[in-house]
DNA sequence: AATAATATTGCAAATTATTTGCATTTATGA
DNA sequence: TCATAAATGCAAATAATTTGCAATATTATT
């Protein structure tokens, strides 16, 4: 807990300190999942903007204080971006559709992936499990 | 060319042999691409409904003949799913948003997972690279 | 501390992707 | 060939996200 400061961040990305996005900060701080614009508007009690909260995500995006979780899901889902919740691999349940966050990998298996991505350049290399998870089994 | 046969793999999943199916499939079949619900309708060039297209994308689906590849984007992308095209990693291209299908990973790497997986059931590995591809770079 | 300039927010409405209901049509097996 | 059940097309609904614009809040400056 008191993993980041919401104000702080905001500043150190030099965007303004307004009330809705230090709530919304907050409420991503205090998640340890991954989140939707949705999920975090019932999170947020304040009855914010659902648009408001889809214009401060694009720049949270833009500053990258949060990250995209890809799914095949029609819903745009999201994490924290931070140095305690480094790029990990998740698993997504086909039975209850909850995509949980795995432990990171031990370095050393970039190389694996040098051979088959060629003259593209590589920022980020995205993991996902599907299956069953330990709960639904 | 003749990877498949359209009217086979119906017939083979119990599934009615429609004109529709049969279009939409031999599409699916010549597209070495990933495709969308929209895309695939321009590339049938019979005007068919979208909805029957959506319909008829469930189905294959669910039988397996084409499956998922996801994407941050908000529209949802497949791919066929067959011997001749076996599961292997993509990139996505920060800059243009193509997705490029890359080489399938030689076996062996299942095992690095096998200690972040947990007690979760892993029945499939997306592996997905972003960056900037080699056209845009 | 008050103010001006500018970015942010909230509301309404538009857009995009996908799904549902229902009447019509088509494929398949008796 | 015909009956049956499933598939299709159209219209409309739903869900997620985006845009326009006026009202409001933040921040640097006085």
């Amino acid at each position: 807990m008191d993993k980041c400061d919401s104000a702080v961040i905001l500043k150190q990305n030099g965007l303004k300190v307004t009330q809705q996005r230090l709530l919304l900060l907050d409420a991503i701080i205090n998640t340890d999942k991954i989140f939707s614009a949705l999920s975090l508007q019932d999170k947020v009690n304040d009855n914010m903007d659902l648009v408001t909260i889809y214009r401060i995500l694009t720049v949270f995006l833009e500053n990258k204080i949060i990250r995209d979780v890809i799914s095949k899901d029609t819903t745009r889902f999201y994490e924290l971006s931070c140095i305690h919740n480094p790029v990990h691999p998740h698993f997504v349940c086909r039975k209850c559709n909850n995509i949980i966050c795995l432990n990171s990998l031990k370095n050393g298996y970039m190389s694996k992936f040098k051979e088959i991505t060629g003259d593209n350049i590589v920022e980020n290399v995205i993991i996902q499990f599907t299956g069953i998870c330990s709960k639904c089994k």
